[in-house]
DNA sequence: AGTATGATTGCCT
DNA sequence: GGCAATCATACTG
């Protein structure tokens, strides 16, 4: 089976940094990874903080797998599983750049405009067709791809606390390619 | 078994 | 800028 371009054993905010310039595809639809946050257990704002419940079991289990819920009841959001097992880490991807499929997610999301297709994590979530079925899936194989950044890496990659949470605010675990234009929002 | 709460988005003023 | 939509999960009693 083909190995992952990068190692999910890290810790998260490693890993939400170096998955910046990544292509994801599921079923062969999706782009390059521009923005990420990272989350980790004994983080207030994360899902694992008080320890292991039957929704964030995924994030518990072995790295390199998916982590999905579903926010405000109405959006599916996608996690990618880090650290050793047992650790609870995992990192959000909150915007991608598309670059294949376009049609498909343009469908998915019932817009046209590239710019609004993955610019959000509840947005990603609509365009890949995101649903529970794939919590817990591994990374290294279909309908999963991981391309490897291979010089598609931003030249610089910008920090900043993360959004939408209420605890642990001040907490720089945002990351995004510089200057892209497919962010959720500026830093 | 009932209630409170979001790692959000899109539409309205 | 403000707020409603919408529901699975977690927490309370």
């Amino acid at each position: 089976m083909p190995a992952l371009p990068l190692d999910f054993s890290a810790s998260s905010d490693i890993v939400a940094r170096a998955l910046i310039g990544v292509t994801l595809l599921i079923d062969g639809v999706g782009g390059r990874i521009v923005e990420t946050e990272a989350y980790d257990q004994g983080d207030p704002a994360s899902h694992t903080f008080g320890g292991p419940t039957l929704r964030n079991a995924a994030m518990f289990g072995p790295p390199g797998r998916v982590y999905v819920y579903r926010s405000y009841g109405i959006h599916w959001c996608l996690n990618l599983v880090c650290r050793e097992e047992g650790h609870g880490a995992g990192v959000l991807i909150r915007a991608i750049e598309p670059t294949a499929g376009i049609e498909r997610m343009q469908a998915r999301r019932g817009l046209e405009d590239i710019r609004l297709l993955c610019s959000g994590p509840g947005r990603v979530g609509q365009a890949l067709a995101v649903d529970a079925g794939f919590n817990g899936m591994r990374l290294d194989r279909p309908p999963f791809k991981l391309l490897g950044a291979e010089g598609a890496e931003p030249a610089e990659v910008h920090v900043g606390p993360r959004i939408g949470i209420s605890k642990a605010a001040d907490v720089p675990w945002r990351f995004g390619a510089a200057g892209s234009r497919f962010l959720s929002r500026r830093f």
